[in-house]
DNA sequence: TATGAATGAGCATTCATTCAT
DNA sequence: GATGAATGAATGCTCATTCAT
């Protein structure tokens, strides 16, 4: 809804070039827009504030003026496009439903937005992990919040099953980093690939993580509920 | 003009500056492992001929005279440290062993390899994502065989537990590129965080892949072969 | 649109944001004011407009309304600058006083000035030398004022002094220059070091200029009338 | 003589446009030449390094190279033409002579060098006086020795006079002060107004500070010994 | 085999200045 | 009388790449 695969939205009349006088706060959207585009496709040191400015459809001083540099509005991208996505999973959970419903319900979102999303989806996971960057902090802390989130609701889950001992913190961390890992690389793979639905990714993602390879071959997997 | 016979001291002796007249293959080794170091540090755009140059002790003109060009000498070190990888783990598996022994054994010497090799794995997996770089085929290529071997290792697994009708291959593609990504994942937590060690990280994603989430819950996990 | 009778608090009631609707004359003397502590304390090419707006509490477009451009606002600095400080050494100095009591008075007039105004002085002495610039006219032209002043003085003190011939046109110059010279390094000193008073400085100055350094080394200073 | 106010040395060949393949040295000189040309006339600001390069006839990364910055290029300037200018003067003096016949050398050695190097004397005196900009520390030092090599002199000169007690230090100071601002007020004069030799500006300098207007004006300059 | 010298092209950033309201 | 919105034109600086030796 907000990043900016919609071309141009009808309607607002006539030549295109350059439209004059918009309040500032629509011109701030339409240049994240476009450089998350950019920076998207690619990567940070690669893109250009020139071509940014161009595909905004502005001058480069406005892109300046409003968004300061060329990190800070990397960093607004990074941003905006995070809490897109984990406000997208939020919303999709229902924190009383049960663990496997929950984490099929987060998956699914997930592999939507992100379908929905490439661009976004792009800047945060592929073009982000530059390590030396100054907005690296920004990146991880938005990985973060997104590991935190499964770490939590595996945990739930797996207090939920009256085991006691339950797992151990750093193997909980460690499958929550495992689960995201295998969701980031499933949705490169279902962008790539011609048409994988994001219903079939996550699906696959879910057989993995719930019944496991093992469970798979025996030919036990797990089912959607509902 | 000289013809140097023994005019600078000969082999390793003295202070280290700039080593005269080696062997090529020695030199672009050399040159590779400083470039491995710079890109795995700096990422693509942001390492410089220069730095690489310097840390490999040579002018920058013999680098070009060498290696050609920035976008080859990337290439070159994908080519090299993909290989080194795949070999590691290739040479690690018994491919007459059980299905689950070789995942272990080949989960084990990934995560050894990536731990031992920190800038080698963040050539091939952080830096080189970066689409729209004209190298992107050579790192996609990479990736691929690694993919490629583990969908053939569940393949070979799925049919030899007599399941009939085996998993669809895109079910199974599926399946080995979310391995592929949990492995990548919880390779780069076990470097991050203080003192994960690989046999740790292979047991984490071993009991996760093969046993599900769904079985860690029930108490289920999976137990080591051997 | 709306006819503003009493709609913003009138007069200088209020948290002191932007005041609007202010006659002219103000306004412009808030310009100026805050163009010359701007370019005392930048210089012309490193203030900015901007800068020089927001300190004067309105907005660019306005400073431009009425002061036309960057090198126009600078040059009424140097116009309105330069016409206080001479104003000030005038007004100080009476024409029927005798040479050195004129001289005496002139000078502290101007250390107390140039003590009191440091941007202003700023503005005037180092900042406008600048050689290139459209107003370097103006400038030399102040600067030309105040030698010719001093001039002025120095001939009719040599005329009245009896001397025939008198000293040559281009010599008294030449001393006027120097006099001026040794005014505006003292008047930085005085400034910079700290605490050197206006009249200490003045003093300095007198004795260096009328008793010579030859007098002064062999004791006999010259002594303040009066 | 090192100050590129010769256009080009007759004798190195040819064609002009771009000499090629220069050892560093000499690059290094013909930049710093146009440099303090370019600085003299424009000043630190509105010099820009596009125009230095073309001046020294090299490409602009050249300069980057050797000189690394615009601001390490100016203080290179400055601290080359400080030390040509006060290995000038001091060459010129001989500590044994008396006072004022050294006073009287050091200025004609003075005149005589800001008359031969216009644009160097520019950079020294009108261009560099710039506050807030980061290299003021080196030029206030350069002033700095200058004014400490006057002091000295004067401060000299007072004990020898059998003064007891000799002029106060603050004194002392604010007199080197004047003297040398008279001395440049005097060098801008010199080199402004159409053909005021060296020499003569030595001596109106030396009448005005060795004798004091008092004298002049009774009839008693000073006269040049030897 | 190896390098000091050199550059074309591009990039982030800033600034004085002007419309349209 | 006053301003929010917008830009053309520089400017400092860097980098991959190549000669000439």
């Amino acid at each position: 809804m907000k990043t900016g695969s919609t071309g141009s939205r009808a309607g607002e009349g006539g030549k295109r070039g350059r439209q004059k006088r918009m309040p500032r706060a629509v011109r701030e959207r339409q240049m994240l827009d476009a450089a998350v585009r950019t920076f998207g496709q690619r990567g940070y040191r690669a893109a250009s504030m020139d071509e940014i400015a161009e595909l905004a459809g502005v001058s480069k001083p406005l892109v300046y003026l409003y968004l300061n540099s060329k990190e800070d509005l990397f960093t607004a991208c990074i941003r905006r496009e995070a809490a897109a996505l984990t406000q997208a999973v939020r919303s999709a959970v229902n924190p009383d439903a049960p663990a496997d419903q929950q984490l099929w319900d987060g998956l699914r979102a997930f592999f939507e937005h992100t379908a929905l999303h490439p661009d976004a989806w792009a800047v945060l996971h592929s073009q982000a992990r530059t390590v030396g960057e100054p907005f690296a902090a920004e990146v991880n802390a938005a990985r973060a919040e997104i590991v935190a989130f499964v770490t939590a609701l595996i945990g739930a889950a797996a207090r939920a099953a009256h085991r006691d001992p339950s797992l151990p913190d750093r193997e909980v961390a460690g499958l929550a980093h495992a689960l995201v890992g295998a969701a980031e690389s499933l949705a490169g793979w279902a962008n790539t690939e011609p048409s994988v639905p994001a219903k079939e990714a996550a699906a696959t993602l879910m057989n993995f993580a719930w019944a496991g390879l093992g469970d798979l071959m025996e030919g036990r997997p797990w089912s959607p509920p509902a």
